[in-house]
Parts: C-alpha cells; structure tokens; sequence
DNA sequence: GCTGCCTTTGTTAGCGATAACCGCCATGAC
DNA sequence: GTCATGGCGGTTATCGCTAACAAAGGCAGC
C-alpha cells in the first residue's frame, strides 16, 4: 500500500481531501469514484491514486441524501437458528449481487410488535425495496408497508391478502397434499407434532389443510402434541414418547418441521418401531441438512431457494413480467416419500 | 388508526409536514420525535398525534449526516447456514437491544476479498463499530479497520494479532485439550476429519494444537481425510466410511465440527461399532442442535454466545474494564466428554 | 416594577455528498 | 475564419435533519 501524506488529524475524511490531494474538484472526483459520467483517463487514475493512498471511504450516507437513492433491501424474517430463513436470504442474495442491491437483515422472533418496530427502523433508512415473511402484521405495520412507496414482496405463504407482491406456497394445500398422500398409503388414525407458538401462522396453516384433507376422508386427527423451545431433535424425541404413551394406536405422525421429525425417527429406530409399516412419519420443509440419517424422512419441499430468488428479483425489478407491482407466485412444493411412508 | 388529512401527493413525507400540521417549528417535532430535549407535554402530545396520523417515518439518513452518529454495529461473518454464526449474532443482539444500537449483517462465504468488500460497502454507511470473525484479514481490509476510527472486535480466535479488541477461545489450545483428553482416555490411533476449505483458519489452528498435542506424547496423527461442501451429516458418515477403510486399526476420531461428527457417530452406530470403546470420537463446538441423538457426541463448547454478548458490550462501550481500546478476552471452553470418549 | 433565571421554542448554519446546469477548449466541417 | 459539437470538469443549490445558539415568555424575589 502507498503510504499517505496525510497531515493526520484523525478527522474523517471527505471528497474534499481527496480532491485537494488529487488537484481537481469534488465533483470530478464523485464522478469516477462512481464511474458516472465522463473523466479523461489520466484524471481518472490520479483520483483513483489519491483516494487509495489516502483510504478514503465514501460516506454513503451523504451520496444517499443527495441523490435520494438507497442500495438496500430490507429483509425482515422471525428467526435466524431456523434453517429455513438462511436458506430464503441464500437465495436473495444470490441474485441481489449483480444488481447493486444489498440485503440488510432483521430479526423479529415471531413477534409480531417486534416485526413492528423492526419495520419502522429499516424504513428510517430509506430502503428500496421490503421482503417480509409472512402475510400476517400489526395493522400500524400493514399502514407502514402500504404507505412506503416501495416494492413490498411478501414470502413464505401465499394464503391470504398481500400488501404488494407475494411468492410462496399455499401452505394449507401442502398439507392438503400430505393428507391425501398419508391416506393412500393406508393409514388411518393420525396424530400432529408441532409448534405450539401463537405467530406460526404456516403451521397452522398446514395443520388446517391435513384435518381438511382428513375430513374429506371422513377421518379426523386422532391426536396432537405441542411444543415451544429447546432443540428440536431433542422435542421431536419426547414428544413422540409422550403421544405414542398416549395414543399407542396412532400408525401415523405428522411433524411441523424436519427437525422435530428426525428426532422422532431416531426415537422410533431405537426402540425398534417398524417404520414406516407399523408407523409412518412424515415432516416439513425438505432440510438438506438432515441427508444423512439412516432413513430419509418424508417431508415436503418448501421452495425456500427459489423463493428468495424470485422475492429478489421483484424487488430489483427483474422478474420476468413483473412491471406492474403487485404480483403473486405461487410455488408448488414437492412431496418426497423418503423411507417414512410406506408405498 | 387516525385518519390523515394530507394532502397525498405521493411526496415522501418530511419533519417540515409534521411541524405543518402539529404547528410547531422542525427543531421542536424532532425534539419530540428523538425524546430530546425539554418539550412541554401539551406539545408532545400534539406532535405525537399529527406524526401517527400521518403516519411520518423518520428519514435517519438526513438525521445520521447532521449528527455525525450512526446507530449501526456491522457484523461480518462468514457464513449463516453454520450454525455457529447465528448464535454469535443472538450474543450480539441480545447486549445491543438495550443499547439503542443495531446490528447489520455481512457475510463473507469464508472468502478473504468478500470480506474485504462487505466490510468497504459497510464502513461507508459509517456504523459506530465493527464486529468480525476471525484475525485474518486481506491487506487492505486490516488497514481500513485500522483507519476506521471506530472499536473493532474480533471474534471467535486468539490466537494471533488482532486489530483492535478481540474476544474469543485458542483454538489452538482447544486442540490441544482435546489430544490430551484422547490420550488420558488410552486411545493411540488418532484420525482427524474435517474441511478442506483454506481459509478455515480455526479449524486449522484446531487441528495443530492436536498435532502438537500428540507429538508431545511421541504419537503423531495416524490418518485424515477432508471434505468439502454438501450435507456435513451426510458428508460425516461418508468420511467416517472412507477413513475407517483406509485405516480400520484407528482407535479414535476428532472431527472438525460436530455436525460431521454426528454423521460419524450414527455411521458408527449402525455398523455396531463399540463406541466408545472400539473406537472413540469427538467433535467441536457443542451444537444444541444435536442434543437429541441416542449418545451424546463428546465436544468442545466454542462459547458461542458468550462471545457474542462480550464482543457487543465492548462495541457499546459498556464492557466492564473496557475504557481504552485494545482489549483482550480469551474465553474457556469446556470440554464435554459425552458418551463417545471412555473413561 | 425590575432583574435574573429557567423553561420552552425558534433560527441559523452546516453535515458530505450529488443533480443539474454551465463553461471551456479542441476539433472539424463549411 | 466561424460555428456547431462533444468531451471534460467546475459551480451552485439542495437533500432532510440536528447542534448550537438565540429569543420569548413566565415566575420568584426584592
């Protein structure tokens, strides 16, 4: 590295300094420090000098008031420690990064007030685009989304009312799916394994679409289990001891997540139930972290990559068709029977 | 929610439209808006109403270039799908919540000139500190930190010179806890197992301490075998096979993480190996994840969390003994030696 | 009533960049 | 020689907010 001649003052450095080190005017030196606009090549590369010897960092802050434009995108999802979410932020960022776009992540636990002032404070910040999980929000963060002017991309589900854009899966019909897949296979008296959080709402939904495919059926869940906290293999295990004691007649379960149900198909292996003829068990969401057991869990796909990507592009403004805002992709998971479900 | 009277123009709301419509000058409705400042309650409240009905979002992008201060703290890991990361980043969140401060997340997808650009695209929105994994930094990434002139920490390693602050475990001592461990338990034929990858540096500063402590005893390492990419349970499983046929006289494995671990261990299980006394293994970091396998996988806890609220309370300016800059903290991990060493 | 002080509110001057516009100079056509 | 043209680079005026200071009014004490 050049070393600088800087009178250092530890004063932050501005465009200012490095157009008094480079000899021309700060806005010569905007110019090429954002390739905009013409600049001979040999002024080019004396900015470029100057602005390297000094270590000079354009304060973005500034070039965003000026020019009232923000390379952000705001990405607000409840969890971090569920796989699930890295996966959809893995995908936006992918396709984020050749378009100058920058992901900035929140966090809101399942709290909806918390999704609430997570909001408010990425707004504060101009960005310019929202991708959000979920279609479910306070009513002074639906007014926020509405009101910011913005392209809004809501993801995950699509069962419901979106502010803007939405891409996801009907998760009330993925479990619809699951349903219809359990029964022709033969099973008959099913029992559910999941979440007992308030603001799962997919969950939810997908327990919703397994009692309706089971009603059409003329059938009806036989049990449920709920749990909150801890990790999930370990809940997976004991809630499949706890319903099993239960109900010993159940010869299906159904988890809300792969992971609960990777607990539950070690639990089985061990005590040597016959899955999946006398047990069949079946997850959520395809982890690929979990390839790797003994027996593939049956699970179903959730699309997470690929609604990222898509969620992505929309806010960029690249998704094919999407000029108009307001679109809506709807996903179709896939089912895979894995070793759990017998056929 | 109140309804607003605005005359809605599509023109982005600003202070001047609050202080319009509650009456009162700029200065006063950002006196309220910031809780700064006497204001009397009468006029509080009045701005208060007028900023809700029109449903104003501050714009901290002008409040940032006036004030000189940024509410942000950038934090540059490697990678989210590692479960490691998010843990840090719940430490981290955890401290900041009650600090006004707001974490930002970069991820560098274990490549030195990533790094270097997430920290440059960071630096130039002028965050109040910066937290990031590890001590191995391009030569223009150190310099930037260096020039920063904001608290720098970096986290997760000891072992080596940090810019700033640093907070983390010796790896290279963990290793060598983990060889004596081995040894103490009556294991000879040591393999290791784990990423290929260059720039993970701890897992290497891991595995020198185990050669070190070996050699310390006259042994040295008997076999090993790395991986890179997919399914690190599967990858485990699939590695463990691969060693164990190269070599099937080895007596204990030390895999570079648990997760690859825990594919080994259920490989293991499977075959009917006597673990742990036919063959012992270890893993690293102590995921909670795992907690839920049929035998707890012996492991090193990495202080994950730990790390995290340590390394935000020095950013924030509140670690206790922490008023000059440069400060150093080197956690203990614990070694656990589950079901999977003999003793 | 006057002074002095405190509380509450307003005024002014930037923060560091960029948009928009302007001017200079060389070039070449006529 | 004159003028249009285009490449380069400078000037000026914001962007939306806050620090710092100034001013207005109320109240107590004498």
């Amino acid at each position: 590295m050049t070393q600088a001649t800087r009178p250092d003052l530890r004063r932050p450095l501005t465009l200012r300094d490095v157009s008094e080190a480079s000899g021309v005017s700060e806005m010569t030196v905007s110019r090429v420090l954002r390739s905009r606009g013409d600049v001979s090549e040999t002024t080019r590369e004396r900015v470029l000098t100057a602005a390297r010897a000094l270590g000079y960092v354009p304060n973005k802050i500034a070039g965003a008031l000026a020019s009232q434009r923000v390379n952000l995108v705001a990405v607000i999802i409840p969890s971090l420690s569920n796989m699930v979410y890295p996966e959809v932020m893995t995908g936006i960022s992918q396709v984020l990064e050749d378009t100058g776009l920058q992901p900035v992540v929140g966090v809101t636990h399942y709290l909806p007030e918390r999704e609430e002032s997570v909001l408010y404070e990425m707004l504060s910040w101009r960005p310019s685009g929202v991708i959000l999980a979920g279609l479910e929000h306070t009513e002074a963060a639906s007014a926020m989304l509405e009101n910011a002017g913005i392209p809004i991309v809501e993801v995950m589900d699509v069962d419901g009312e979106p502010v803007d854009s939405v891409v996801g899966i009907s998760h009330r019909r993925a479990g619809l799916k699951m349903a219809e897949a359990i029964l022709a296979a033969g099973y008959k008296r099913i029992g559910f394994l999941g979440t007992m959080m308030p603001y799962d709402h997919r969950a939810r939904k997908r327990l919703e679409g397994l009692e309706e495919g089971l009603a059409a059926a003329g059938l009806q869940l036989a049990d449920r289990e709920f749990y909150s906290g801890g990790s999930a293999l370990l809940k997976g295990r004991e809630m499949t001891e706890t319903i099993l004691a239960r109900s010993p007649d159940l010869d299906f379960l159904y988890y809300s997540n792969d992971m609960i149900g990777a607990g539950g198909l070690l639990y089985c292996l061990e005590k040597g139930i016959d899955i999946p003829n006398q047990l069949g068990l079946a997850g959520f969401n395809g982890v690929e972290l979990l390839a790797g057991l003994s027996r593939r869990l049956a699970t179903m796909d959730a699309c997470r990559l690929e609604i990222g990507r898509t969620a992505a592009q929309i806010v960029a403004g690249v998704h094919p068709g999407g000029l108009i805002g307001g679109e809506r992709v709807e996903l179709t998971p896939t089912l895979e029977l894995g070793d759990t479900i017998r056929r």
